[in-house]
DNA sequence: CACAATTCAATTGTACGCAATATAAAATCC
DNA sequence: GGATTTTATATTGCGTACAATTGAATTGTG
């Protein structure tokens, strides 16, 4: 019955299995924690994206789309239409620099700041579902972290080749 | 000039802090790798998720939509188009198990797996232009894996707890 | 066997992500 | 100081993600 599989000798590591993979459990983690988050930010009116907005902005505002998309790995593309929606919710304010017409600066409303006050709960509510204990979450923050500067410098270093 | 951001005291570890957060720089990190795979997957004529879709049926074809899900975290309202567009591209076919109408079976056309002979120098490919020596990739693998198996126990009890 | 409950995939609607392109303002260069 | 280049954001189009709903097939139960 033994079918063999396009050839692939049963001794060497394939690297293309799924679990040899990287970035695929980051990929699911991603998703997951997206998907876990959801409902509880649902009761604040954010989504995930819009949350780390929110968290960007409570540490220091206000900022221009730039520097809300450096500190997130995100574009205008991306953030545009997100920063739009959360205007209409009430919870920021877009307007152009005067100073320099082409930057937009993004400020908290009254409402984007109090909410802060909910939103301080997020974290130990997420927490409390899961048995995290065995993962050692603070090295896995900084393995990630790292991981992500390399990243984010790969990806620049891409897009100054083409010049 | 020193302005205070609504009342933190200076002592105490804010959760808020968006470097505090395990959650962005998983986001982070699975953005930019996802941006990563695009141009070279770009290439075999794939996404990053319909290149995980290939891993998994590489390793065992057919596959119903439900079992291909289950492996990578995915429900059909996110699988059912994206399998359309490979069947469109001739990368698969999908047909209804005549044994269980319900299902779907997916599997890969000739072409489809002849594709795998060009992915197999996809992760060195990607390799290349990094610097993952300093990164402990191996542990950052497992250690992340058990994050999803963690994240995932608990995405199923909660959509069991509305029972 | 009938019929309620369950399972599986598809559909619908909303919100990202991002490449490519467009647009307008500012900076730089002659 | 006008032309060129660069910078900052917006727009367009495509492909995910996913909750909620639908519809059809199967299973379980009396």
């Amino acid at each position: 019955m033994r079918k063999r599989e396009a050839a692939i000798p049963d001794g060497i590591e394939d690297p293309l299995l799924l679990d040899r993979q990287v970035c695929f459990p980051l990929y699911a983690a991603s998703n997951l924690l997206t998907r876990l988050y959801r409902p509880v930010l649902a009761r604040l009116g954010l989504t995930y994206p819009q949350y780390l907005v929110m968290l960007v902005l409570w540490e220091h505002a206000p900022q221009t789309v730039g520097s809300l998309g450096d500190r997130l790995h995100l574009d205008s593309g991306t953030l545009t239409p997100l920063l739009k929606r959360m205007e209409a919710a009430g919870l920021v304010i877009r307007q152009r620099d005067p100073a320099d017409e082409r930057r937009v600066c993004v400020d908290l409303t009254a409402k984007g700041r109090s909410l802060r006050r909910s939103a301080s709960e997020v974290p130990q509510t997420l927490a409390r579902g899961l048995d995290l204990e065995s993962l050692e979450l603070e090295s896995l923050r900084e393995t990630v972290q790292k991981l992500v500067t390399v990243l984010d410098s790969s990806c620049s270093k891409e897009s100054q080749s083409k010049t």
